[in-house]
Formats: C-alpha cells, structure tokens, sequence
DNA sequence: CTACAATAAATGTATATACATCAATTGAAA
DNA sequence: TTTCAATTGATGTATATACATTTATTGTAG
C-alpha cells in the first residue's frame, strides 16, 4: 500500500498538517475495517466491543452511562443505545443504582467476558498480521500521538 | 490531554499494538470532532468536505462514482448517496458519460469551489492549532503512518 | 445475432450516529 | 417545605453508513 499519496492518488497536499490528517483518517479506515471483519461473525460492532472493554476494565465495579461515555473512543456516541444492544444480548446488565435512582450502574456479565476471551487472541493476531511496525516504532507512534492531541 | 492512559482512564494495554490501535481510534475522534465543528455551519460533513477536494484534485476533469469511491477516506461509504447531496446543494453536477452510459461524469461547480476556498483557511488554521507537533514530527508521524499500512 | 456475464450506479433496508428534547430524580436556595 | 435548577439517562428524529439487491448498459461467448 504505502505512501499516502498513492494510496489516495492524490500528488500533494496543502501542507504537512493537512496530510497527516488525511493520513490519519485513512490509517483509521484500514484498521476500522479489519476490526469490524473480526467482529462482525459475533454480531458486535466497534464500538459495542468498546464499550465491553471498558466494563471488563472496571473488574466487577459497575460503570454509570456517563462514565461509560467518558471513556468511549467515539465521544460523541450514544452510550445509552449502545448499552441497550449489549443489554439485549446479555453481554451487559443494568442494575438501579441504589443511592442515586437517577444512575443506572451497568456490569459486564459471564457471557460478555467469554465473548471477549474469545475474541481477544483474534483480535490480536489481526493487528500483528496488518501493522507493519515494530516495537520500537510503536513506540515512537504512541508518543507521537499522545503529543499531537497536546 | 497527554497521554492515552489518562485521557481514556485505562492504566494498561494488552500489548503496543493494542495501545496504539486505541491510540489511533481516539486521536481520530479528537480530529474529526474538530473538523466537524468547522463544517458544520456550512452543512457539510466531513466525508462530504472529502468528496469536494477529490472532484478539485481533477482540475476540471470529471471523475466517475466508482473513482470517487476509490479515492475516498472511508472506503465504506456510499459515493453515489453523498453526490446526491452535494448536488442538492449545487456543489458538484453530474453528467452522463458519453462513450459509456452505464458510467456517471462528476464535477465540481463554480459554488463548490468558492465553498472550498472559503473553509480552507480555516480548517488549516484549526489544523495548526489542535495539533501540537512540529515539522519534524509531522514528517515522523506520516511516515510511521505509511509503514503501518505496510 | 442472441443470451448471458460483467460492470456501473442507484436504490432498499437495517442499523448507527449526532444532536435535541424529554422525564425522572436530586440538591439547594428561598 | 416548596420551588427551581442541575444532573442523569432515555427517547425522538434526521441523517449517515454498511451492505445487499436492482436496473441499465456493455462486452463477449456461442
């Protein structure tokens, strides 16, 4: 695939912020894509696996709706609806928060965590399998990122 | 915002990988909902702002729906449906292909040209702004981009 | 030439997303 | 205590997206 410019046919760009952002969004395509083959056999999209991820990091604690939102990668999703999907699966559950019944506390459930054990090695394997970077690149990317965002 | 531990509350990764795939996802949201804000009270979204600069990256040569798609950032979304829209706002025209009637010619307008001269200041203006690197980096971090991709 | 496969774009449909609004609950001020 | 603003989550709605199917046109094998 390559540079960016060929991968878009495009000979040039504005300037280096412009192309890294074009560089950016179309780095996020190639690996959005690749995550959704892997997930979409077990009917999750994205961000549904997101939001499970984020459950499972609270080790039993439950999370409220806007605590989920919070730390969702897509901020400006629907934290409610996605949790109703999950909820429908019985990935997740929703208990009444008792000293605030305007909370809902919201818990990963034994199906969703063997849901993620088995996804997970695949998940993986895929994104050894299509970046092309090595650790200390990774590094490097990690860094970079962190310090874009400022 | 620093680094991607505290902006989305996760201590720990999995591995690299993993790190910075959730590092991308959200340095890509960070982006987009910037952009967004920016297009937004012209009526465009962002892969419509894409369409626009791909039609003038043809110097007044037409492009057919399936080149459009192809060099499209979200290689999932639907050129023909986003070119209805552009169209309803006279951005772009479509003509029919001579020599090939099953193919559609799109242009862009004299209107969508003066609405991409209009934004650009101004999304390079944010560019600079919300990304805090130098040249240096810049060049770095297309280049670790365009090595991922492989 | 005819029939059929291949190609290009449009359309149908289900789901996802963005954003505004609503309803319920809580906390705090008068 | 009563009232009202703030908080939390759910819901309504329009648009966008993903993906399959359909329609129209072209190319090609028999």
């Amino acid at each position: 695939m390559g540079k960016i410019e060929e991968a878009i046919k495009q000979s040039e760009f504005k300037d280096s912020y412009n192309k890294v952002v074009v560089n950016l969004l179309y780095t996020h395509s190639y690996l959005v894509s690749f995550q959704t083959a892997v997930l979409k056999p077990m009917d999750l999209s994205p961000e549904q696996y997101n939001v499970l991820r984020i459950l499972r990091g609270q080790q039993g604690k439950p999370a409220t709706i806007a605590a989920i939102q919070d730390r969702m990668l897509n901020t400006m999703s629907n934290a409610s609806r996605l949790v109703d999907k999950l909820q429908a699966k019985e990935l997740v559950k929703r208990e009444e928060c008792p000293e605030n019944r305007r909370k809902v506390d919201v818990l990963i459930t034994e199906k969703g965590l063997r849901l993620l054990e088995l996804l997970e090695p695949q998940i993986a394997a895929l994104n050894k399998k299509v970046i092309h970077l090595d650790e200390v690149e990774l590094t490097q990317l990690n860094g970079l990122l962190d310090k874009l965002r400022g």
